[in-house]
DNA sequence: ATCTTATTTGTGAACCTTCACATCCAAAAG
DNA sequence: CTTTTGGATGTGAAGGTTCACAAATAAGAT
């Protein structure tokens, strides 16, 4: 079996400049691409470059330039669907850009855990720092005390919040949702939140009722769900066994929405005929669910490319104007909704 | 609003040194916990670096040392459930160990991109490298050529590759589906399977045919997915398009699985009083299918955590074996098989 | 008191770059 | 022919740490 070499010294400026005659400065010139050296000493040191298979030192760049073209994304969740596509996106996002990503993963979301993240990487000369807060429990003033110097940016905050974030607007979304029902003549809409300490389910749930209030539509019964199908299935058990009445049921998340209808099969309850189902988040799957689901769509790719834009504008100019960007969901419809029966 | 200060030298080494009388390389030994140092001057260190919120800075450290406590993942496809997983335990297991993660995800599976995605870090020292490269089109050779000296491995390669890597038993895990549904009674099975320039797909395939054979019967029509719910359901319309007779259905993966219980109820077709279907990774949603489905687990947390494990050995003892490590998935029966009907 | 030995502490160099500046040379201007 | 200018190249230092070794101190043995 073949096997690599572990003891190998790396090719240096130094080693590249003997081999052509000419100083380290001027082979450091042409790998920066700086101007002042002649067309045919160039030609030399790129052919030695190549013939040697030189790479330069990022970590000896980086000790004397002081940045390291490195972003560090912290992330919590990253399990559940919205959390993970973002970092897939912000990974993206900053490639193009030319950064490499450090990932961690938090398991819980105290200070003290992001502390360690932040700490473990902070004489690493991180450049930029992407944070991905979805649940409740940190705020601003501490992590910009926390970063200390270095620019951050926020995902999936709080809206409304102080802090330089790109917030995806949980409250339109959900409007969108319940209006879209009361639109078909739904009267009793019930909900199944996610956690209630994480900021989307908050503000979900709190523009659930707020569209239904602005309606004259007093608000059905709410259950707790904690964003798996099987959450959604147990806590659509309750609703039922609560014997709500509701015709239609807005749900945090397509995979609560999934569970749900599960447990209003179970339930000998048609959907969209009995009950109709609106999820949020547009995952791929949610078009093959029984029925194909109508949810609300979150461009999570935009999400990622708007914030590594943002962190890097923070970044090379400090003066940028500390701001939460905001966008949009839409409403994708599907066959899970329909107008309530004539009873 | 409040503003981060970008300007703000390190605490260095030195700075601590000169604070508590002492020279840098006693602050050092303190740091590194080496014990040639007095009781009494660690004590009056270790309080001056805490008052003055020293942190040791890392690249420094790197390029003397040669270490950077940093660990590369590459992946291929992680908007796909099984890399995405792998990613997420990966990065778990190796901040257990003490190591940070840098996640590159690349677009297209050719020995180009890899390059790149090595090449983009390779100056910065990485200690050690683990790819997660699901599709055919890549050989050891040239891998280890491309890393020349740092440590790799492989995930989700070939099975029977004299890689180093970790991998699960695909043919293990289908030769379970199929051999539980012919238990029940099946003798007409088809299969949608994965695309066939992944390993994953190919070994699945084969070991569905290969288990058919064993048990003299001869294999049903496939047709060939894309791992999402959409190229599942598409695959089954082409399946039942071709008026082909089966019972029985092994799907590539869950998603896959959905799509294609999607079209056949679409066709008319119960599941699973009149096909049987059973999937492969068993998501959280699919105990919330209709009907929840029988599939094959797989334990990426175990591969997360042995792959890191097997990295760290052979960066710490060049001398290590290369193998392949190799886990066994099992199978989780549900509600969407059943025997054949009897028609 | 003197010589060993062990323990604690300090010094110089190295790791590989980039930055700021000095030097050199040739061509243009006086 | 001398001076000025500007581009090409080289030199020394710095960045913050660790390593190998030297020095200083303390304790023990003769």
């Amino acid at each position: 079996m073949a096997r690599t070499n572990p003891t190998h010294r790396r090719i240096t400026l130094h080693d590249v400049a003997r081999y052509c005659g000419v100083s380290y400065q001027t082979v450091s010139r042409v790998v920066n691409n700086n101007p002042h050296v002649s067309k045919e000493t160039r030609r030399r040191v790129l052919r030695a470059i190549k013939d040697m298979n030189y790479q330069p030192n990022h970590v000896a760049r980086s000790l004397v330039t002081r940045r390291s073209n490195l972003l560090e994304v912290i992330t919590f969740g990253s399990n559940h669907y919205g959390p993970s596509q973002m970092v897939a996106h912000v990974e993206r996002a900053a490639r193009l850009q030319g950064y490499n990503l450090i990932l961690t993963n938090i398991s819980e979301m105290s200070l003290d855990e992001i502390r360690a993240a932040i700490n473990s990487l902070s004489g690493r000369l991180v450049d930029g720092l992407i944070m991905i807060t979805p649940v409740t429990g940190v705020e601003f003033e501490e992590l910009a005390d926390l970063c200390d110097g270095i620019p951050f940016v926020m995902i999936d905050t709080q809206l409304g919040s102080t802090t330089p974030s790109v917030v995806i607007n949980q409250r339109y979304g959900s409007q969108l949702a319940t209006q879209h029902l009361i639109d078909l003549g739904h009267r009793a809409i019930c909900e199944i939140s996610g956690p209630l300490n994480w900021h989307g389910a908050v503000a979900r749930h709190e523009s659930w009722r707020a569209t239904l209030a602005a309606a004259g539509i007093s608000p059905g019964q709410s259950a707790e769900g904690d964003w798996t199908a099987v959450g959604g299935y147990q806590a659509a058990v309750r609703l039922i066994e609560s014997r709500a009445h509701f015709t239609a049921l807005v749900a945090g998340n397509d995979q609560m929405a999934l569970g749900a209808m599960r447990a209003l099969r179970e339930a000998g309850l048609r959907v969209p005929q009995d009950v109709s189902v609106v999820g949020f988040d547009d995952i791929p799957e949610a078009v093959c669910f029984e029925p194909p689901l109508t949810t609300i769509r979150q461009d999570f790719d935009l999400l990622g490319s708007q914030s590594v834009e943002y962190l890097l504008d923070l970044m090379k100019r400090p003066d940028t104007p500390l701001q939460q960007r905001v966008l949009y969901p839409t409403l994708i419809e599907r066959q899970s909704t329909l107008p309530p029966a004539l009873s």
